[in-house]
DNA sequence: ACAACGATTAGACAATTAGCTAATTGTCAT
DNA sequence: ATGACAATTAGCTAATTGTCTAATCGTTGT
């Protein structure tokens, strides 16, 4: 979960996975997309895979990355629902339950 | 939003601010329930309210700290709406609408 | 076999972070 | 005004982070 949010808390590594919201693509291709260097890029992208939100596929010389949705969504939603942020509007109580508030 | 990703990625804070949805409470109180000294929580509340996900209130020779619900509702939800996630299901598309996905 | 290319690892550096103890500030009651 | 108490600031250390260049690793095409 630290991991996650940690993972987060970067401009570059939040554009990347918007990137990768459109679908899959090489190492290469992302980082052209940034100003810094290809090993800087590498390393964020150890980062988000080390918190799982991407996985990677190999592909001849090239390594794809994929977005793993499901485990934004388990953090994001999970905290935010510890709060309860983001939540179905909660069904009406009746009088005799809003005795008990 | 970066801030609040970063305020949100070490476990101490998140932890106050779980504590804090109870309601307010005073620095000490608060830095009674972890395992590290006072310093270093005020430097985790410094970090909290940088990011806007607390106030202060000030009573007596106390500190209150309030949870500002707010803002984290805004970073959670808003990021996760980029992604589609934590969103109402889409209403069904007729089968006009569907030929142009 | 070898050169070229995509990607990562290695190593260095400045900046930041979480943690501590000791010192300081501010407020209240005596 | 003095003492007690809540909280923060100051100053330090060790660990981590983001960035770079140079070197290495794997795969493909000749």
């Amino acid at each position: 979960m630290s991991d996650v949010f940690k993972a987060l808390s970067d401009p570059t590594r939040r554009e990347v996975l918007q990137m990768l919201k459109a679908g899959p693509r090489s190492a290469g291709d992302l980082a052209d997309a940034f100003p810094v260097s290809k090993p800087t890029m590498s390393a964020h992208f150890n980062v988000l895979r080390g918190a799982g939100l991407v996985s990677i596929e190999k592909a001849g010389k090239s390594v794809i990355y994929h977005l793993n949705v499901s485990v934004l969504e388990e953090a994001l939603l999970g905290f935010a629902g510890a709060f309860g942020l983001g939540q179905r509007p909660p069904a009406k109580r009746s009088k005799e339950e809003k005795e008990t508030p």
